[in-house]
DNA sequence: CGCCTTTGACCGGCGC
DNA sequence: GCGCCGGTCAAAGGCG
């Protein structure tokens, strides 16, 4: 389903398909990536909200094994306050990469790890470790193809990514001194 | 000591 | 109702 030659180095992968949103949220991809990441398929290029799924994105749910990404939507079940049943926007994207975790500056938590059906690999789920934000993401190697490292976000971060802030700062403070002239 | 990962248990949804 | 499956919890342990 990937249309087309993957992009060859890590830096392309932000030119066109990426969605707005994502830079806005990540903005540190371009910078923090390791050298071996090999961006080859990001997912529809939107943030795949539930109502509307790209095409590439549901494909790659279904690669990844799991029917249908509704699983979300349905009503408060409210027991024990374990589930918040909210539309959150979501979506996915593949990486060839030697090591599972991207270092998107921000700082997540690993919650659990499960193995999956179709798939020789377990998948990670990982939660932003930022108190006020629920942002979460999901991690799991392709059996297919073992190079291969699909991402799934989940959520959009209400805070500002703390490594974007700690490069940004020094540079900050040094035009803060220059405009004084 | 604080933050993190690991890991088995638990829970809810879904299909039969 | 039952069993499978995916997602989450939380206790225990590791590490700097």
């Amino acid at each position: 389903m990937e249309g087309g030659a993957p992009p060859p180095n890590a830096c392309s992968f932000f030119s066109p398909p990426l969605p707005s949103t994502f830079q806005n949220h990540y903005p540190t991809f371009h910078q923090q990536t390791a050298p071996d990441v090999d961006w080859t398929v990001l997912l529809s290029g939107q943030i795949g909200f539930e109502e509307e799924k790209p095409q590439a994105q549901s494909a790659l749910f279904e690669s990844l094994g799991r029917g249908s990404e509704e699983e979300m939507s349905s009503k408060e079940k409210g027991k024990m306050g374990r589930t918040k049943k909210i539309s959150r926007p979501r979506f996915a994207f593949q990486t060839r990469s030697a090591n599972d975790i991207l270092d998107d500056g921000y700082r997540w938590r690993k919650y659990g790890q499960k193995a999956v059906k179709n798939s020789i690999y377990p998948r990670s789920y990982y939660r932003c470790t930022h108190h006020t934000c629920n942002v979460k993401k999901q991690v799991q190697r392709l059996s297919k193809d073992t190079s291969i490292v699909v991402t799934t976000y989940e959520g959009v971060h209400n805070h500002p990514c703390e490594k974007l802030m700690e490069t940004l700062s020094p540079l900050l403070k040094q035009m803060q001194f220059l405009s004084r002239f």
